[in-house]
RNA sequence: GCGGAAGUGGCGGAAUUGGUAGACGCGCUAGACUAAGGAUCUAGUGGGCUUUAUACGCCCGUGGGGGUUCGACUCCCCCCUUCCGCACCA
C-alpha cells in the first residue's frame, strides 16, 4: 500500500497524456463527431479562478465521457486576448500588450494543464494572432460587402478618464465598468453593424435551440420585438406659423388612437427645432439643453415627476381631426421607435402621469377602469371611438390599422428594442479595420483580401490621443497610405474592433485552425458544427451569444457555413460565491461588530473586511485578528477587493487537481449558484483517498482484492452504479453521479474481499472526474495504460432489479411499516405480507377496508373507514 | 414595475409521468485503533412526545395559507422572501 499523494501522480499523467497525444482530435475519424466548447477566457493577470475551473471541469468530464462512449470529441481551447486590461497595463508600465498577453497566456495554460484538462492543444488559437485576426478582418469585409457595416455619427458613451468610448454594457450607473470613471454622451464617428436587419431571424431561430429557458428569454427581451402600427400625424400649420410637417409615431396600441390627447417628441427629435413657436423657443431650448446634459441614468431614475415643455405647436389626430398639443419630454427616447409618441393618458401609465403633472386631458376609450384615477391598460370594450365603439381591443387594433392603411395615414409595423451594434473602439489593442478613407473624396475603400492581415503597428505611446481617436492616430507613417483602388492618398481607419469581434467566430476556427485559404473549410464545418455543448458564464447570456449568432447567420447567407445556428446547446455554469468576513467602523474610525445579539447583520456606513486566513476563530465564531470583535460572515460574489477569492492553485497545491475538480462538481447542480466551502474539499479528497486505499490494499482496511467473480449482490450494486453514473454524467448531473460512486465505495468498504472486476469499472467511471487518480489506479489494478482510452463500462438491465424489494405500506396515506415482498408479488401477496406485519395490522384490525391501492414496486395503501 | 430561477436538517444538497422526504458530503456525537490524532475505521445524527432506559410506537415537518387526491417537496389558487436579467422600449 502507499499513501495517496496526488502531487506525485498528477504531473506524471499530465506528461503521459501530452506525450501520447491522448486527447488529440482525429479529423479523419469514422467515429461520430462531438464538439464540446468552453467560453475561452480573457487571459487576465489574475490567472484562472474557481469559476473557470467549474465550467472547464464540466466540459472536461463530458469530453472524456463522450470519448469513452465512442465519439470523436473536439475539445479545444484558446485565448480571447484583445481587450482593455492589457492596454491599461501598457499605459502604466509601457509594456507592450503583446508581451503582457503572452505572459498571461503562459500562466493560464500552465494552470489549465495542472488541472489535467483534456484539450487538443494543437488547435490553440489566440485572437491577437495576425493569422487569426486576418480572418476576423476578412469577415468584416464580408459584412461591408453585404452592406451590414456603416459609419455613423452617434452619441456614444465617452469616458474622458479612459479616453475612450464605452459600450452600453461597459457603463454601469453612469460610470465606467472598469475604474468607475464618469461617462458622458458625445456624438462621434463610429462603425456600426446592422444587427437589426437580422432581428427577426435571431428571434425566430431561438426555437431551433436547446438552450435553458432563462437564456432564450433574455435574448428575446433583448431583441424586444413588438407589433403595432406607425401612424402619421399632420402638424397644424396654423400653429407653427406655416411650417408644414408630419410626425410619425410608433404605437403598440393603435386601438386607443381616439384617446390620444397630446403628442410628445423626444428632446433630440429634429422636428422640435422646426415646430417650436417663437414664444416657446426659450423654454424649449433650455429644456432640450438640460436633457442633453443628463446621463441616461438621470433621465430615468431621478425622474420622480415627468418633466416636459409645450412647443406651442399642435398636431391633428387623423381619426377625428382634433387638434392636440405637441410637447417635448425626455420620457420619450429618441432611440426607440420614431422618437415620437401619441400620448394616450387614459390607457398608458407613463402618459397618465405626464398628463396629471401637466394638466392635460384624459379620455377613456377602453372601458373597464376609471381613467381619472389611474391608467387602464387592460382589455375591454372600445368607447368614445366612433367606428371602433363596441369592439374588443384586438379587433379594434386590426380595424384601425386597415383604416389607416386605406387612408394612407399609417400602417401595421413591427419595432425592436435591439439597436445596431456599435462596433468600434478608440483603442490600440484590437483588430484594425481593413479599410482606408480616401482623401480626395472621403470614400471608404476596403482593402483587398490579399492585403490581409492588416497588422497593428508598433506604437510609442499607448495614451489615447485625447480627442477620442485611438493611439493609432498618432502614428503618421501607418495612418498615411494610399487607396488600394486609385493609388491616391488615403488615411487608415484608426478605430479598432471591440473585444466581441474575435469571440464572434472562434468556435469555427477551432475546427480548422491552420487554414490559410478560408476562415474554415466548408466540409469540416459541415462535419463538426453546430457546437454540441457550449458551457460558460451567464454574463455572456445576451451579447456574446447574440453577436456570434448574428455573424454566423451572415456567414450562412454567404455560404461560408451550412448551419443556421452555431451553438445547439448552451449551459451556464452557476457562480461560485465566497465568504467575506466583515466588520464596521464608525466616523471616528472605531471598529465595531456588525453582528447583533440575534446573530443578524446590522447596517453600517463603512465596512472593512478581513481575509479568511487572518480570521481568528473562537470555536465556531469568526473574530477580528487583533480586536475583540465578532466578524459578520456573509456569502457573496468573489472579488479581489473583498478578499474572498479562492485561488485554484492553492487548492491544487494542498489537495491536488482531482480533489478540486471533484469538489466543484460535487457542490451542487452545475447551473446553480453555490457557496465555496473550504471544508467541502476535504470531503471529496477523503473519498479519493478511500478509493486509493481500497485499490492499493491498505492493510489497515483488511479488505482483500481477489481475482474471483462478483457475487450476485455485488454484481447488482455494480450494475446499478454504472447505470446511475452513466445517466447522470450524460445529463450533466455530476453531483449525483459522484454520490453514486461514493455509495458504491462505502459498500465495498463493508466487505472483507473485493474482486478486481468490481474495482476496474469503478476506476473507469471515476476517470472523467478524477483522471489522474483513475489513471494511476488503473495501472495498479494490473491494466495497461491508459484508462482514458477504455470504452465506458456497460450495465446489464437484468442486474438492475432486485429479486425482492421493500414495499412501503400505508394506512390512510400514512406510512405504517414496510414489508419485504418478491419482485413480482401481486396485490394479494402484498396485502398478505402487509397484514402479517403487526405495525400495519394494528391500524387495520378494527376498521373496514374500503379500498386497497397497490402500485407494484412503489406503494401499498389501505383506505379504511 | 416586467421577465426568469429558486426557497427542503446546523451547512452544501438528494428525491418530482404524485408513491418510504432528507441519498451523498460537511459538521456534530459516541466508540475502536493509538504515545498522540486536525489521521483512519465503525456506528449514530430533522424536531418533538412516550419510556427508569432501550426497543417499539405516536405526532409534527420540504417559505406561509388554502385546495385536488387513497397519498403532495412534486399538481392547482393566493401570499411572502431571495437571487439573476431588463428597466419610461410607447
Amino acid at each position: 500500500m502507499s499513501q495517496f499523494r496526488p502531487q506525485e501522480i498528477e504531473p506524471k499523467w499530465q506528461a503521459y497524456w501530452e506525450e501520447h497525444q491522448t486527447f488529440r482530435t482525429n479529423g479523419d475519424s469514422e467515429r461520430s463527431p462531438y464538439y464540446v466548447l468552453d467560453m475561452f477566457p480573457y487571459p487576465s493577470g489574475a490567472g484562472l479562478h474557481v469559476g473557470h475551473v467549474e465550467g472547464y471541469t464540466a466540459t472536461d468530464i463530458v469530453t472524456r465521457f463522450k470519448k469513452a462512449r465512442g465519439f470523436e470529441v473536439l475539445h479545444p481551447m484558446g485565448w480571447d486576448a484583445f481587450g482593455l486590461p492589457a492596454e491599461q497595463y501598457a499605459l502604466k508600465t509601457g509594456t507592450h500588450p503583446r508581451e503582457t498577453t503572452a505572459k498571461n497566456v503562459e500562466t493560464f495554460k500552465g494552470q489549465l494543464k495542472s488541472l489535467g484538462f483534456a484539450y487538443d492543444w494543437e488547435r490553440e488559437i489566440n485572437t491577437t494572432d495576425p493569422d487569426y485576426y486576418r480572418w476576423t478582418q476578412w469577415i468584416f469585409l464580408k459584412l461591408w460587402e453585404q452592406d451590414l457595416a456603416y459609419i455613423a455619427e452617434v452619441p456614444v458613451n465617452w469616458c474622458p478618464a479612459l479616453g475612450t468610448v464605452l459600450a452600453n454594457e461597459e457603463v454601469i450607473d453612469g460610470k465606467s465598468e472598469r475604474g468607475g470613471h464618469p461617462v458622458v454622451r458625445k456624438p462621434m464617428r463610429q462603425w456600426m453593424l446592422k444587427i437589426t436587419e437580422y432581428a427577426d431571424r435571431l428571434l425566430e431561430d431561438l426555437q431551433l435551440l436547446d438552450w435553458p429557458e432563462h437564456l432564450v428569454e433574455m435574448q428575446r427581451n433583448w431583441i424586444g420585438r413588438s407589433r403595432g402600427a406607425e401612424v402619421d400625424f399632420a402638424v397644424d400649420s396654423e400653429s407653427t406659423g406655416g411650417v408644414q410637417a408630419n410626425i410619425r409615431v410608433f404605437t403598440t396600441r393603435p386601438d386607443t388612437l381616439f384617446g390620444a390627447t397630446y403628442m410628445v417628441l423626444a428632446p433630440e427629435h429634429p422636428l422640435v427645432e422646426e415646430l417650436t413657436a417663437s414664444e416657446r423657443r426659450d423654454a424649449v431650448d433650455e429644456y432640450c439643453e438640460q436633457a442633453a446634459q443628463k446621463s441616461d441614468l438621470e433621465r430615468t431614475e431621478l425622474q420622480k415627476e415627468k418633466s416636459g415643455v409645450f412647443t406651442g405647436a399642435y398636431a391633428i389626430n387623423p381619426v377625428n381631426q382634433e387638434k392636440i398639443p405637441i410637447w417635448v419630454a425626455d420620457y420619450v427616447l429618441y432611440g426607440y421607435g420614431t422618437g415620437a409618441i401619441m400620448a394616450v393618458p387614459g390607457h398608458d401609465e407613463r402618459d397618465w402621469e405626464f398628463a396629471k403633472a401637466h394638466d392635460l386631458p384624459i379620455v377613456e376609450v377602453i372601458s373597464g377602469g376609471d381613467v381619472q384615477q389611474e391608467a387602464f391598460e387592460g382589455d375591454g370594450t372600445l368607447v368614445n371611438s366612433a367606428f371602433l365603439d363596441g369592439l374588443q381591443v384586438e379587433e379594434a387594433k386590426q380595424k384601425i390599422i386597415d383604416w389607416l392603411e386605406d387612408r394612407g395615414d399609417g400602417k401595421g409595423a413591427i419595432n425592436y428594442k435591439l439597436r445596431d451594434w456599435l462596433f468600434s473602439r478608440q483603442r490600440y489593442w484590437g483588430e484594425p479595420f481593413p479599410v482606408v478613407h480616401r482623401e480626395e473624396d472621403g470614400a471608404v475603400v476596403p482593402l483587398p483580401e490579399q492585403q490581409l492581415p492588416l497588422t497593428l503597428p508598433e506604437v510609442e505611446e499607448y495614451q489615447p490621443s485625447g480627442t477620442g481617436e485611438s493611439p493609432l492616430a498618432t502614428i503618421e507613417e501607418w495612418v498615411q497610405t494610399e487607396c488600394p483602388e486609385t493609388g491616391k492618398p488615403a488615411r487608415r481607419e484608426t478605430n479598432t474592433m471591440p473585444q466581441w469581434a474575435g469571440s464572434c467566430w472562434y468556435y469555427l476556427r477551432f475546427v480548422d485552425p491552420d487554414n490559410d485559404e478560408a476562415p474554415i473549410d466548408r466540409k469540416l464545418e459541415e462535419k463538426w458544427l453546430p457546437v454540441d455543448l457550449y458551457v460558460g458564464g451567464a454574463e455572456h447570456a445576451v451579447l456574446h451569444l447574440l453577436y456570434a449568432r448574428f455573424w454566423h447567420k451572415v456567414l450562412y447567407d454567404i455560404g461560408v457555413v451550412s448551419t443556421k445556428e452555431p451553438f445547439q446547446r448552451v449551459v451556464n455554469q452557476g457562480m461560485i460565491l465566497g465568504t467575506t468576513y466583515r466588520y464596521a467602523v464608525d466616523e471616528a474610525g472605531q471598529p465595531f461588530s456588525m453582528v447583533d445579539h440575534d446573530g443578524d447583520s446590522i447596517e453600517a456606513q463603512q465596512e472593512r473586511v478581513v481575509r479568511p486566513d487572518r480570521v481568528r476563530w473562537e470555536g465556531e465564531t469568526p473574530m477580528h485578528p487583533e480586536q475583540d470583535i465578532e466578524l459578520d460572515a456573509i456569502v457573496e460574489k468573489m472579488s479581489k477587493s473583498r478578499g474572498n477569492v479562492v485561488n485554484p492553485d492553492d487548492v491544487v497545491g494542498e489537495y491536488g487537481a482531482d480533489s478540486l475538480r471533484l469538489y466543484e462538481m460535487f457542490m451542487g447542480p452545475l447551473e446553480q449558484t453555490k457557496p465555496w466551502d473550504p471544508r467541502g474539499v476535504t470531503g471529496v479528497h477523503r473519498f479519493l483517498s478511500r478509493i486509493w486505499r481500497l485499490v492499493t490494499e491498505d492493510e489497515d482496511l483488511g479488505v482483500e482484492i481477489t481475482d474471483g467473480d462478483l457475487d450476485d449482490e455485488l454484481k447488482r450494486r455494480l450494475h446499478q452504479t454504472i447505470h446511475k453514473v452513466t445517466d447522470d454524467t450524460d445529463e450533466l448531473r455530476f453531483n449525483t453521479a459522484i454520490a453514486a460512486m461514493m455509495e458504491y465505495v462505502n459498500d465495498l468498504y463493508k466487505r472483507d474481499e473485493v474482486p478486481r472486476v468490481a474495482l476496474s469499472p469503478l476506476v473507469q467511471m471515476l476517470a472523467p472526474y478524477a483522471p489522474h487518480t483513475a489513471e494511476e489506479l488503473w495501472v495498479r489494478l494490473g491494466h495497461k495504460p491508459s484508462v482514458s482510452e477504455q470504452p465506458w463500462p456497460e450495465y446489464d438491465e437484468a442486474w438492475l432489479e432486485e429479486d425482492s424489494y421493500e414495499l412501503a405500506v400505508q394506512v390512510m396515506g400514512k406510512l405504517r411499516g414496510t414489508v419485504e415482498v418478491a419482485k413480482d408479488a401481486d396485490e394479494e401477496a402484498a396485502v398478505a405480507a402487509a397484514r402479517a406485519n403487526p405495525d400495519v395490522e394494528r391500524h387495520l384490525e378494527e376498521a373496514e377496508i374500503r379500498r386497497v391501492i397497490f402500485v407494484p414496486g412503489r406503494i401499498l395503501n389501505f383506505v379504511i373507514g
